[in-house]
DNA sequence: GTAGGGTTAG
């Protein structure tokens, strides 16, 4: 074998020795060397081959060779050899190996190694340091740094100190080691100091960061790129654009750093063109292969919705890593195609890529956005097993999330409960996921829950998750009360609570504060805009909505898809049939947006109502989206409103064979039948449903007196109170009776005589208006 | 032979 090493060596022309053979003769090289032939057997067969080792005249010895090493393995076996031939001895081969075992991921190896060593220089303790901060290990990495400064063997130097500061816990220990970088005389050294501006910055100290950077006499890039990164880290994007301004005026070139810091922040200030410009700048100095500058693109135009962009970037990398595949699936999974989204997760497995926790958590997203209950429970266990539910809050996080979008509130509370740690970002995505399922009652009292756990405080981001659940309820003065308390924060004028905060004025049926409300929070977004527009019209103000969104018009605010709902439906409510006709024609000529089946469904909704059957019809028949269940239901619905019965059971045709399993429109029907005294078909409709295994959900009302909500809902009489609210009700009639009002009875459905018809119709008793909402129980909530 | 600043998230 040997031999044939000789004859390969000799067979190879010295003056066009290429990397590649190099490497691989040194691999062979060690290979017999861990075999037991000493280095200078090896040096005298081989000698003259590598002097040509990267062009550098040379002599082979085993340090040299250890950078041809690839593997823990081999270092393990050059090690074995080492430790035999007595060479370990050199502080120098040894901090190599300590190095080495770090750069390959083996820590344990690499400390047995520092703790064999006799006499340590400041380059092992440096290494050893190192190595644990790069392997993440900061507790062990700040215990190596004590134990250097106690040791005396040798003090710590200015190659000590970034490493150490990176990972130390908090700006009293920063500060002190500040001190000591000042009392050995380090602080000009640019990487000790681009390290205490970081370390200010990641504490919360911009302007110590600041002033360490102006008493620099000397700057470089990174030292530009600390302050940078700093600004991002304490949200001072418009100061970190500032800096990148600033360096270009100064004449120092972006480097990779630089731009991979600077893109995200053009995303979070919605600058396009200043994120198409840095890249032209990576470009044309030549950084757009970095990984982290592609990985960087990829993210900031997903940001923007530019997905084809995204993925041309991510095409052209030479060498993809875990963060450019996790950012591509992402891209796709925040863009609404999660179907893409878990494509590429296949592509990246293929790749023999494995996940990693931020894989997961946009899968888990993905998931949740097909509404895929079966994959999800797959995710769910595969998490499990690599133990990321208890390594990762975010992870937990996701997994909780996933189940409460699903609409499984169960699973999401037994994660929720299996936590091994909460943060608010756990209590807001539970109360989301009661909130946004219609578990008004469960929402509150999660958020009751978080508020008595003493380490945890709310964020918008609760707010946000909470106001919905009152707003749901009709709650108004306990909705008020946390009206109170957010008044005080530092965010009351963000949009979205100030949104949600409108929002619960407007359900409540305060429209003088929604508005007033409305006209203090930052309008240039649409979100605002479309909830006063939402509260005026279900209210039946659609006028108003009307009024608003001209006003919207003149404030160059651009109107979304969800404006154009609220639009819709305000005209619907309000009778404004043209009105809603232009809406639906403006929307797509002028703002370029495409109805939705949500959009068509108000369109007929709109001409039903208003007795166009024929129109409504036509308009179905023209539609460019197939028709599903919910066009067909408010077609039905408007044949119900206008007694209909041959369009209705046309459009009941149809609405069955598109989805037989929404109840509501079963109770619909059945309502139909019952209004023209078909009796039969009710009963019909009734077996058909309860034979398909549906149930009816009553539909329910709630009151809010002394910050205590009541439901009540149909068919109920648990009320400690039921008899005093019924003689109160019998009372009311009667004097509204004797004032002229006369009851409608085309709402009670049922086949009973007029004296129990006017009975049914002044209570909450089955049969009246059912809905197919979700039920809320009949506790009562005391005011927080 | 040892060191700084960077990309993805619920």
């Amino acid at each position: 074998m040997f031999a044939i090493l000789c004859v390969f060596i000799a067979g190879l022309n010295h003056d066009y020795y290429n990397c590649r053979s190099t490497s691989c003769l040194a691999r062979i090289c060690l290979r017999f060397w861990t075999h037991c032939l000493s280095i200078s057997t090896l040096s005298d067969y081989l000698g003259p081959s590598f002097h040509g080792f990267e062009g550098k005249k040379k002599k082979v010895d085993i340090e040299h060779l250890l950078q041809y090493c690839f593997s823990a393995r081999t270092v393990r076996k050059v090690h074995a050899r080492l430790v035999v031939s007595g060479t370990l001895q050199s502080v120098y081969v040894s901090t190599r190996l300590i190095n080495l075992y770090a750069h390959l991921g083996d820590l344990c190896f690499a400390r047995k190694t520092f703790d064999n060593i006799p006499s340590r220089d400041s380059y092992t303790w440096n290494s050893m340091i190192a190595a644990y901060v790069r392997t993440g290990c900061s507790r062990e990495a700040l215990n190596c740094f004590s134990e250097l400064v106690s040791s005396s063997q040798v003090p710590p130097d200015n190659y000590t100190f970034p490493p150490v500061l990176k990972v130390c816990e908090n700006q009293i220990d920063g500060k002190k080691l500040h001190c000591l970088v000042l009392k050995l005389g380090f602080v000009w050294d640019v990487f000790v100091a681009a390290s205490l501006i970081h370390m200010y910055s990641r504490f919360g100290f911009p302007a110590d960061a600041r002033n360490l950077f102006e008493s620099m006499p000397f700057r470089d890039s990174p030292s530009w790129n600390a302050m940078i990164s700093g600004y991002c880290l304490n949200g001072n994007l418009a100061e970190a654009l500032n800096f990148v301004g600033k360096m270009r005026l100064g004449a120092i070139n972006l480097d990779s750093v630089t731009i991979a810091s600077i893109l995200p922040v053009c995303a979070q200030v919605d600058d396009f063109l200043g994120g198409v410009l840095i890249h032209l700048y990576a470009i044309k100095h030549g950084l757009e292969h970095d990984v982290f500058v592609s990985n960087a693109l990829i993210n900031m135009y997903a940001k923007f919705s530019r997905l084809q962009l995204a993925e041309n970037i991510f095409d052209k990398m030479f060498a993809k890593d875990l963060v450019s595949w996790n950012s591509i699936i992402s891209a796709y999974e925040q863009n609404d195609n999660p179907v893409r989204a878990i494509e590429l997760f296949r592509e990246m497995k293929c790749h023999g890529f494995q996940p990693d926790v931020l894989t997961l958590v946009g899968l888990a997203s993905s998931v949740a956005q097909l509404g895929d209950c079966q994959n999800s429970r797959l995710l769910h266990g595969f998490v499990l097993r690599r133990t990321y539910l208890m390594d990762s809050i975010i992870m937990g996080n996701a997994v909780l999330d996933m189940y409460a979008k699903l609409g499984l509130l169960d699973c999401a509370q037994k994660v929720f409960e299996d936590l091994s740690a909460k943060d608010i970002i756990s209590w807001n995505t539970l109360i989301t996921g009661y909130s946004q399922n219609g578990f008004a009652s469960e929402a509150i009292d999660a958020f009751c829950k978080m508020e008595s756990c003493e380490d945890t405080s709310p964020n918008q981001g609760t707010w946000v998750s909470v106001l919905p659940a009152y707003s749901y309820l009709g709650a108004l003065q306990q909705g008020m009360k946390l009206h109170g308390r957010i008044i005080k924060m530092p965010f009351h004028l963000d949009t979205y609570v100030g949104t949600c905060l409108v929002d619960m004025y407007g359900k409540c049926g305060r429209l003088d504060a929604a508005l007033s409300l409305f006209y203090e929070i930052p309008r240039i977004s649409s979100i605002p805009w479309n909830a006063i527009i939402s509260c005026h019209g279900i209210h039946g103000h659609g006028r108003v909505s009307l009024k608003l969104f001209q006003e919207m018009q003149r404030e160059r605010v651009d109107p979304d898809h969800v404006t154009f709902l609220s639009l819709l439906s305000a005209c619907s409510h309000s009778g404004l049939v043209d009105e809603g006709q232009w809406c639906f024609h403006v929307m797509q000529e002028e703002y370029g947006i495409r109805p939705s089946l949500k959009h068509y469904g108000c369109m007929v909704d709109l001409l039903g109502r208003a007795g166009l059957l024929e129109k409504a019809y036509e308009f179905i028949k023209g539609m460019t989206l197939r028709p599903d269940a919910s066009i067909w239901g408010a077609l039905l619905a408007a044949c119900r409103i206008h007694g209909h019965i041959e369009l209705a059971e046309f459009a009941s045709d149809k609405l069955f064979a598109a989805d037989s399993e929404h109840v509501g429109y079963y109770v619909l029907l059945s309502n139909i039948y019952a209004n023209a005294g078909k009796w039969e078909g009710v009963n019909e409709m009734r077996s058909l449903a309860s034979s398909r295994g549906l149930k009816k959900t009553p539909g329910w009302s709630s009151i809010e007196v002394n910050s205590k909500v009541d439901v009540f809902y149909t068919g109920n009489k648990s009320h400690p109170q039921v008899d005093r609210i019924y003689r109160e009700l019998r009372i009311r009639t009667e004097e509204a009776k004797s004032l002229g009002y006369a009851p409608d009875y085309s709402f009670v459905l049922q086949d009973v005589e007029e004296d129990e018809k006017e009975h049914i119709l002044s209570s909450h008793r089955q049969g009246v208006h059912l809905q197919s909402s979700t039920t809320p129980d009949h506790r009562s909530y005391e005011g927080g």
